[in-house]
DNA sequence: CAGAGTCACTTGTATTTTGCAAGTGACTCT
DNA sequence: AGAGTCACTTGCAAAATACAAGTGACTCTG
C-alpha cells in the first residue's frame, strides 16, 4: 500500500493541492472522528461506523501524519501504543467538514450532522 | 469504468454521504472549473491544468450528472455535442470549494486561489 | 503459569479504480 | 479527397482498495 503521496502537485491551485492530501473517501472521516470525538486510538478509529479496512486505516494515518494533519503520541510504553491527535493544521479542516456536512444535509435525505461515529 | 456509485451509503453521516459522491481527486475540480469558468465543453474540461485522463473525465461527468450536480445540454445537433452546466445542487458546493481553497492557501506554500484553470 | 484476550498492525489475495496511449465515428473545413 | 475537431471508447498496465486472516507483544484469568 503506497503509504506516501510524494508526487509533484498537479497544479498550483489550492483546491487541487488540498485534494491531493485529503481528497479520498476516508481521510476526512478520520479527521471528523478526531475532531468530534477527541484523541482516539487505532481500534476506536477502526470501529467507527463506516468500518474502513485496517490496512487502509494504517495507510491513511501515516499519510495524514506525514503531511502534518495529525500526530501520534504514545499512551503506553511496553507495549508501545499510540493515540492520534489533530494538529492545528488538522483542526483547520473543520470548515471543510462543516461545508460538506451542510451540503449533505441539504441534498442527501436521511443524512445528519455529526453523530454517525 | 464503473460509471455508477449505486451502492448503499456507508452511514447516515452527511459528511460521509457527500464524500461518497464527490470524495475523489477529480470530481470537485470539475465543479471548480464549471463554477469559475462557466459552462464548458468536454474538451475544455479535458484541457484544464490538471489534465485528467479523458476516460476518467467521462466517468466523472456521468456520475455527477446522475447525482444531479450537473446537467448537460446540446449546443449542437448533428453532430450531437453537449456542454456541461452546474445545477443549483452543484453550485451549492461552492462553500466546500471555498473552504478547501482557504485551507490550501494557509497550509500549502505555492498554491493560490482560483486561477489554475 | 498455560491459555485466552486485546491491541495495533501486517500479509496475502482478489477486486476495483485509475492512468496512459491509441483508436473511432460523425462531422466540418480547405 | 484529405486534414482537422470533438467527444468519446477501447485495451491494457499499474495502483489503490477491500476482505480475511495472521502476527507479535503484551495483559489478564483461572
Amino acid at each position: 500500500m503506497s503509504s506516501a503521496r510524494n508526487v509533484a502537485p498537479r497544479s498550483d491551485c489550492a483546491i487541487a493541492g488540498t485534494l491531493d492530501l485529503v481528497g479520498d473517501r476516508w481521510s476526512l472521516l478520520i479527521v471528523r472522528d478526531l475532531l468530534f470525538r477527541g484523541n482516539l486510538r487505532f481500534a476506536d478509529l477502526a470501529a467507527s461506523t463506516e468500518a474502513m479496512p485496517t490496512n487502509t486505516l494504517t495507510d491513511r494515518l501515516r499519510r495524514l501524519e506525514e503531511c502534518g494533519i495529525l500526530v501520534r503520541h504514545p499512551y503506553s510504553e511496553r507495549p508501545r501504543r499510540y493515540e492520534y491527535q489533530l494538529t492545528e493544521r488538522g483542526r483547520d479542516l473543520a470548515p471543510v467538514l462543516d461545508s460538506l456536512a451542510t451540503w449533505g444535509i441539504a441534498h442527501l435525505p436521511g443524512t445528519r450532522r455529526l453523530g454517525a461515529g
